[in-house]
DNA sequence: TTGAAAGCGCTAACAT
DNA sequence: ATGTTAGCGCTTTCAA
């Protein structure tokens, strides 16, 4: 039997009530009571049980994350960044998977309310955005990360410039001296791949450079996606001499592609992407990107509920736009 | 206000024990106001307060996992397998990350206990292993991943077999005719540092090589101590013609100061090392590697403390084996 | 079949 | 300064 406020109320012949106030340090209590129940604490080890705690306050000490992938490097950074304002703040962190299934992501939607977590922090696939309206209206504090949801309720967003990002590493292809452009993108419903794709296109038509839809290609986030694509326009008799993917799994699926099929990079092709951030410093060629401050990005979807938290009032939607880095590499590049 | 339990047996004039057994479908209840109470909780859009039967129940449907760098790759594909398992039961995963900190450790386990989780996945970084002897008496499941703990008490493991994993691995360097070798592992009161360092020792000897421990390293199983390690080694006249890292980290360090100094691999140094498993497919060269079933390791993780709680009797420890793969590669190896 | 009521372990308002 | 007690929202025994 695990030991509980009153069983060391009894031991000491004193009220619970004073055991909890020494405990929470809230209300008075007398200085040699209070030291003769520190100690009986540390003496039966005591621990409290912080569901019941939870159940007073009405508000467990969590936050709730759901990513699309947990697998997925950038993701496991944002939740790094979660996790370390959460323990801060001596929150904890319930971590959810959707494998970028919507119905799960609506289960555990669910599953983080019903158990009353402090705020939501929710990389949405997006799709059956309504579905969470009744969840946002509820009051407890979504934050929005990565993609935004097409929705007319009120959210808050943590993000980057994804338009100006996509733009600006067109625009470093461009001067390369690519004309032939293809770009690999997710999917158009979430707003990331959507985001990436227009700033794209704007780029080429600010640059009287045309975009052929032929070389625009949208599958799921992931490498098979690429490596289809990409496996696909091979079979056609021209290539473009400049790859943009949307991420980096889509460009390893479909560099995967281009090396089965024996082309080089950038020899054949030139490639960018987003979200590459080589951690070993192994990858060659080394790849030309826009790196997401991914850390920050948690960091700052955890701090906004915290505040939120504590001023109590759910006051006015909050949107953060981060900067992101634009990391060229000639080695992937090479212009023509 | 949230909607609750008395509200919708109010709704309906009926009792919230009739209410309860509905949602829980257990005791009896009358078809006709079965139905009729599921289609008020459609209505009024219920969500049950999981802290509140947490604490009835008197375990939360958790999961409890502490990790000790939530950005390495390895670990979350553990946690992704853990979550998995979990998700699949009910239960839902918190996540801590100990950051290779002894004391974040404890307190995290601290904190999961006093949460009431159902049971407790840890990759110990091994600082105080007595500290943790109170809590695993505690009757909650403890399950270790990746280190072994240092204590006398009964624990619960899943791992691979790193002595032998590394003796293969290392044997393999000899075939290719390399007879100096020096190894860069991780902080050897870690199970996982100190057997990989015993299997490259024992395979030398058993082939009559000689292991000088001038090249034997020992650090953080990060980038930073490889790189430091190897940047000092590199002081010396002579250097080993193979290395092998503990894991991935290691390498990338000691890469990032071989590549520094103008040296190549494998020409200059051949390298294996564990844990480098390239989901990018550029890594070049390619790396030789033995490979942890990451996913696999998380969710038997999972899967023994779901076993555990349903059969209830906590019974004696368990320990799992799983299999690793040796991935071995040319382009990194090259025999003198 | 249905309902009343006793807790789960804790906090906080209130009384002493 | 200390203690008593009414809940938090739910499950479950026990009676009706």
């Amino acid at each position: 039997m695990t030991i509980q406020l009153k069983d060391i109320a009894k031991y000491l012949n004193v009220s619970v009530s004073s055991v909890s106030k020494t405990i929470n340090g809230t209300g008075r209590v007398g200085k040699e009571t209070r030291e003769r129940i520190m100690k009986a604490i540390e003496e039966l080890g005591y621990q409290p049980n912080e569901v019941a705690r939870s159940l007073k306050r009405k508000s467990a000490n969590s936050l709730g994350v759901i990513v699309s992938d947990l697998s997925n490097p950038f993701y496991s950074k944002v939740i790094k960044g979660i996790e370390s304002v959460a323990s801060r703040n001596d929150h904890h962190v319930i971590v959810c998977n959707s494998n970028e299934d919507a119905h799960k992501e609506e289960e555990y939607v669910k599953l983080l309310m019903q158990n009353r977590v402090s705020g939501l922090i929710i990389a949405s696939v997006g799709g059956n955005p309504k579905a969470l309206k009744p969840y946002i209206r509820s009051g407890i504090p979504f934050v929005f990360i990565d993609n935004e949801p097409r929705i007319d309720e009120q959210y808050n967003l943590v993000t980057i410039d994804n338009i100006k990002a996509s733009y600006e590493l067109t625009q470093h292809l461009l001067d390369q001296g690519h004309r032939h452009l293809a770009i690999i993108t997710g999917p158009l419903d979430q707003s990331t791949a959507l985001e990436r794709k227009l700033g794209f296109e704007k780029c080429l038509s600010d640059n009287g450079v045309t975009m052929s839809e032929q070389w625009v290609g949208s599958g799921e986030f992931k490498q098979a996606s690429g490596y289809a694509i990409m496996k696909d326009w091979l079979k056609r008799d021209q290539l473009p001499t400049a790859l943009f993917a949307a991420n980096d799994f889509l460009l390893y699926g479909a560099t995967k592609a281009l090396y089965e099929r024996g082309l080089r990079i950038p020899d054949d092709m030139a490639v960018a992407c987003f979200d590459a951030d080589d951690e070993t410093g192994l990858i060659r060629p080394r790849l030309t990107s826009v790196v997401q401050p991914a850390y920050d990005i948690g960091a700052a979807a955890a701090e906004m509920i915290m505040r939120r938290k504590q001023e109590g009032a759910p006051r006015q939607a909050e949107r953060i736009v981060l900067e992101s880095s634009f990391r060229p590499n000639e080695s992937s590049l090479k212009g023509r």
